[in-house]
DNA sequence: CGCTACGTTGATAGGGCTCAAGTAGCGTGG
DNA sequence: CCACGCTACTTGAGCCCTATCAACGTAGCG
């Protein structure tokens, strides 16, 4: 199922000293942090590489849960499946990001990690992380750093769905989109959507249709432009006035007294 | 704000070998498991005790992170704040469970935790907890299970409300609730609700008077039964009567056929 | 060239929100 | 003791937003 292309560290190099509880190093802004961040993961423990094509599964809900992943690059979506048949995007990963964190506490995972293009995932044991851990305490923050940020990440997902209305919340996703390229130093004036309308909703807690007249309505008022005629590269050249349209959706009466 | 009662362990027991990676011990069932959970913490960490009143904040977002807190009774609200002036309950806490972990990542907090009643925390300088884990990794085994439980238990929250109507949210809602009580060897058959409706809605995405129509819809099917007059005192005598009601709203095709 | 997958758009219905009125419990002060 | 105000909960009426159903356009592909 997997290419792999082994590529495992012979000799773990020292975490540098700075990286340890760094706050101003987490604060700055660029892609050169996440760069940095992958560094020190793959010189600190033993990662095995994988190439993964659209639709690949990285892990799968049920198997046992043996090893943590990291997105080294392109775009993967975490699929929370519930015993009923629900199926429900949970959370996107990109670029640095970490995966299977949700396993660790049953040794079992709870969703399928799907690649959503072509990408390379490094797949590092449990195991072999704890005991890297106990030797370099600065990969144990750095793992800490990125479960409580995907924590975060959740929270901001849940008061998203459960606050704003259908157009508000495809600005809000395009916005957090738009964020997430950035901090990985790429553009964002010519992006091409690697999920359907189908899923975009489900992550959205919406139906296909509503987020396709989201961005119609969106593209109407000049806030994205489509670039391709099948309306899955877009233009989003000004973020802030997409921050703008979810902020004015929320506070209505706010909005008019400014 | 608090009264804190001092009580910190001069001489931080060893944890129990068996604790190290023991699956058995997590996927066991009744109040011991947190019970023992909670003794393992206080064996292996210096904490310090916290006895907080209805409305008492744990932590407020915007204030620097240094500790985290694990519930040792009581019952505690996690909400989140966005600028633009949202708020949130994100998350529901019990006897053993851990709270502040989103604040890691930022080295600030980002939500407020509020005690739902009266009830005692317990806080645990992050710092220490780093340097106790080095000496013990079962302690830090325990750590991240209960993020990654937080993990998994956020990505529920969002899947009921992103595929549940109103009242199968509320009805798993109750599920959901009654199986914590139960985790914490506590009866389910006359539990006195501890939000009020405002707030049960915000949680789940709905407005006050949907919940109440949708509470009042349970009790005139007999699925849930009101106590007392002020209804907030129930009686979740057929938790898995509630567990169907959901499934069957998730799938009302599946379940004429069977 | 038909087939399939994906996206858009329209018409309609319904679930949940909003607004509003009424009730009950509770603490306070006359 | 009761009036009063306050908070919380319930219930009804009407409307709006979004889901549903359906038709159509387009791109990619064997």
């Amino acid at each position: 199922m997997f290419e792999t292309t082994a590529c495992v560290p012979q000799s773990p190099r020292p975490w540098p000293l700075h990286a340890a509880f760094a706050p101003g190093d987490e604060g700055s802004i660029g892609s050169g942090r996440i760069a940095a961040r992958l560094e020190r993961i793959q010189g600190a423990v033993a990662a095995q590489r994988r190439i993964v094509r659209q639709g690949d599964f990285v892990y799968q809900a049920g198997k046992a849960f043996t090893h943590l992943f990291v997105v080294n690059t392109g775009m993967f979506k975490v699929v929370n499946l519930s015993r009923d048949g629900r199926e429900q995007i949970v959370s996107l990963k990109y670029r640095g990001d970490w995966m299977g964190f949700d396993g660790i506490a049953e040794h079992c995972h709870n969703c399928d990690a799907v690649a959503l293009d072509t990408g390379e995932v490094w797949s590092i044991s449990y195991d072999a992380l704890l005991q890297a851990s106990a030797r370099e305490p600065a990969l144990m923050a750095e793992v800490h750093r990125s479960m409580s940020r995907e924590i975060a990440r959740d929270r901001d997902s849940l008061i998203s769905v459960c606050t704003l209305p259908a157009d508000a919340r495809v600005a809000d996703f395009l916005c957090n989109w738009a964020a997430a390229l950035a901090d990985r130093g790429l553009r964002t004036d010519q992006v091409t959507l690697r999920m359907t309308r189908a899923e975009i909703g489900n992550y959205l807690g919406l139906t296909l249709e509503t987020v396709s007249r989201a961005m119609s309505r969106l593209s109407r008022e000049g806030l994205i432009r489509f670039v391709d005629k099948a309306r899955r590269e877009l233009c989003l050249h000004d973020v802030p006035a997409l921050a703008d349209f979810v902020r004015v959706a929320v506070e209505p009466a706010l909005s008019t007294l400014q």
